[in-house]
Formats: structure tokens, C-alpha cells, sequence
DNA sequence: GAGTGGTCTAGACCACTTC
DNA sequence: AAGTGGTCTAGACCACTCT
């Protein structure tokens, strides 16, 4: 007898199912799940095969363990996971935790090719914000980025934006940015912003055209950002 | 009663020493490994232990299983592994694969720099490779590598190198790279390059740098590379 | 001491490959 | 039919955390 196409292992239904408790936020970050032998009973499945999908979403960082202690729902608003996805350092260097100042934030109707990258209906709304980072008092990236606003309602309506973004993502929208996807490439600085960097005309930057993905798969939110590239690198450990 | 310090669960040393024979070529690439329940026989421990250590290792892409065939050394000679860390593609699109003439090939005395990033002896001596890259007959990137002889005896004495390094790198020296760093910077292309890659004085280009890590943690070659960005874009899946 | 996750074992059954 | 890896279970013991 052959499987029929559907089949799945336990191991992966059983990741499936808390999976989407957790993109449903019936758990939220930071709180404990039950012990691995209440969820086997509750699944009727045996405590190793609770492991095994524990285990999974630990690799792809759904879930942080702490022996003795128990199972939690990641909480990215630590230091260092806050700027997992920030990839700006010192040539060979530590990593660059910059400032930032907002200079703008509008509504807008979204574009054909923004509706495109985030499966949007083309009468969506989205806000554009743009903000300048700075490293060390010296103004090192310029950023334009767009949330839509069936995804974050009335985001513009914050009064203080945090220097982290998704930290405001996950604690306000239970959106949280599990993977991003990169494009780089090496422009002239566009005219209106050259003196927002303090750099002449013409000089190379780096344009980094980002898409960031939720834990669901969707991609939520669009960015594109022009970096100096005379102190600063973009850098990446690829395996 | 408190553990050693060089305490060391049973599959962590499993994974040791089944790495370390890969590392000294115990096994070659492609080698089928003895079954999961001869190895626990002659190591002591259950089959169970001896799986735990094998998933990690193909996890690390280290080595490829298939059931009901038997676990063998990964072979990174598959195209799409090849350019497993070949970054460039076009915007939002497809792989790139490249075709390669080389420039120039010269030995010469290791640089300081150089020295410091391979952990050589500043009296060591290494290939300096020139090639230029083209895509659909268009040049796209001129790249400076850097191969110590220590590593790559005679490696300038090949007659034909392969579009992909890093085959040769396996096939001839059993240098297996696992993984690579790259810094990423927007210059302008310096002028001795301009004419090779059909590009205007003072275009912004991408350079990267890189640093290509051996299987048992050397960095045993250095690159350089200058990319026009036009039709190409760096482009990385970050999580 | 009770409860948690981490490790290790042993054995069963399954699906796939090869002969 | 024999041998392989893949899944699942059950149970043991350990180290760690909290009370």
C-alpha cells in the first residue's frame, strides 16, 4: 500500500498544530507552555515525539528551552536579537547599534509593484516612514519603509517609535519577523538624500531593498535603505 | 557531585570523531558510511546516539542520507551546490551561473593583511588568481582570490580551472569549504577594472569581500570581488 | 523534593533500495 | 528477502530550577 499524499509525520503535525497556536497567539512571547508529558497527553502522542517538534521550532528560534525551567515563546526584544536581522558592522568589526531620528511618516495608496512584493489589494493602504540612523553622532543610513495599514492599524499614530521596529511589531501587532530577504546593490546616493548623509553627490552607497517575513510566511513589510559605505559594511556569514 | 568541565554528552563526541575522520579524509566525498548500527557496535553506544550525531552532521550539510541506501559524505559537486554561495542573481529573479576567463595567475609573498586573515607566517607564499565573470556574455565581476601554497600546493600549475573553485578545492586537495563571510561594500570602481568590466570611470559597484572557511574551521581562502550592479543584485535569505 | 528539559537506551514498525 | 534510514514509543537516569 502506497501513502496517501497527505500524510505527514506525528512529529510534524504536532509541530504544525503549535505552530499556528503561536501565529494565532493563543501563546504569547515570553510565556510558558506546558511541560513536554502534558502536551503528549493532551495530543495523545508519546513525549519524545512532543520533543522532536519542540526541538524544530527551537532550530528556527519559535521556541527558546531552559533546563529545569521549561519551554517559552521567543521574545525577540533582547539586545542581540532585536538586530539579528541588522547587518551593518565595523569592517571586521563589532556590531553598530545606530540611533535613528524619523523624518517623515505619511499615508499613501500603495504601489502597483509594493502590492505586488506584499500580496496586497492595489486599493490598500500603507505609511511610509523614513528615518535617518546614525552611528556614533555621524548620520550613516537613510531608510524608507512601508507597513500597511490591514496589517499594523494606526501605526502612524504612535507618538514614539522604538529604535527597533519589530520590537514594536511583536509587542503591539503579534508580528514577528522570523526571516528577511535581501537585495544589495551599489547606486549613485540619490540626489535628495546625499545631504542627509553629509556625502556629495554621486558617491557610491549601498541600497539594501529588504522584505520581512512573519511567522505565518507573510511578508508584512518593505524596506529600502541607503548606507554609506565608507566606515560601515554590510556583512554576512553565509553556511 | 559535580561534572568535569570537559564533560561532553555521548552524541557530541560522536559527532567529534566522526568529523574529525572526515576532516582527515578517513572518509572521501561521496564515500557511503558504514550503517547506523555498525558504527554504534563499534563505538559502544546505542543506534540511537549514533543518529542524534549523523542529523547534526547533515544538518551542517556535512554529509547526506537516503533511506534506504545508507549515509554518505556530501559531495559539493551537485550545480546547485556548487553555487551554494554564490550570492549574485538577478533583481527578484534566477540564478546566475557564470562563465569564467582567467586574467592572470602569480605567486607571490603573502601580505600582512593577508597573513593575518589566513593565519599564515609572513614568510608563506600564495597564488594571487584574476578572473573576470561574465553573464549571458556580458562581463559582470572581476575578482582578485587568494590561495596559499600551503594549503593549495602548485594549485598556479593546473592547466584548466573550473568555473566553480571550490570543486577543485575538494576534488584535488580535500579542502571542503562549509562556509564563507563576506563584507559588502558600494565603491567606485577602481580604474585599472573599469575596462574589463565595459563600465564608465567612477561607476558604484559592489565589493565583497570574502573569507571561505574549511570544513575543519581554517580560512584557507580570501577573495575580492568587484560586481557591477546593474543587472545584478547581492542577494541573501536571512533567519 | 517535585518538576522540568537533556541524554541514552532498546525495541518495534514502516518505507525505500537493492539483489 | 535483506539491509538501510525514518518514525514512534516507553522507560531510565541525569542536571537544573524553584520552593
Amino acid at each position: 500500500m502506497s501513502l496517501s499524499a497527505g500524510f505527514q509525520p506525528l512529529y510534524k503535525q504536532v509541530y504544525d498544530l503549535l505552530t499556528a497556536r503561536l501565529v494565532e497567539g493563543y501563546w504569547k512571547p515570553s510565556q510558558l507552555l506546558p511541560s513536554e508529558m502534558l502536551l503528549a497527553e493532551e495530543l495523545g502522542v508519546s513525549q519524545g515525539t512532543v520533543r522532536k517538534a519542540l526541538n524544530q521550532m527551537v532550530a528556527e528560534k519559535m521556541l527558546e528551552r531552559q533546563q529545569g525551567k521549561g519551554t517559552f515563546v521567543a521574545e525577540h526584544t533582547q539586545e542581540s536579537d532585536l538586530f539579528r536581522f541588522f547587518r551593518l558592522r565595523e569592517p571586521q568589526g563589532t556590531t553598530l547599534i545606530p540611533e535613528t531620528i524619523v523624518l517623515s511618516s505619511s499615508r499613501r495608496k500603495v504601489s502597483k509593484d509594493e502590492a505586488k512584493k506584499l500580496n496586497l489589494d492595489s486599493k490598500e493602504s500603507v505609511v511610509e516612514l523614513m528615518r535617518v540612523r546614525s552611528i556614533h553622532n555621524k548620520p550613516a543610513i537613510i531608510e524608507k519603509i512601508i507597513q500597511p495599514l490591514s496589517i499594523f492599524p494606526d501605526i502612524d499614530k504612535n507618538t514614539k517609535l522604538p529604535n527597533a521596529l519589530y520590537m514594536l511589531y511583536q509587542e503591539q501587532y503579534g508580528i514577528t519577523i522570523m526571516s528577511v530577504n535581501d537585495e544589495v546593490r551599489a547606486v549613485e546616493i540619490p540626489k535628495a538624500y546625499a545631504g542627509h548623509l553629509d556625502l556629495p553627490q554621486g558617491s557610491p552607497v549601498l541600497m539594501i531593498e529588504r522584505s520581512s517575513v512573519n511567522i505565518d510566511g507573510r511578508v508584512v513589510e518593505l524596506s529600502t535603505a541607503y548606507c554609506s559605505s565608507e566606515n560601515f559594511v554590510y556583512s554576512v556569514h553565509l553556511t
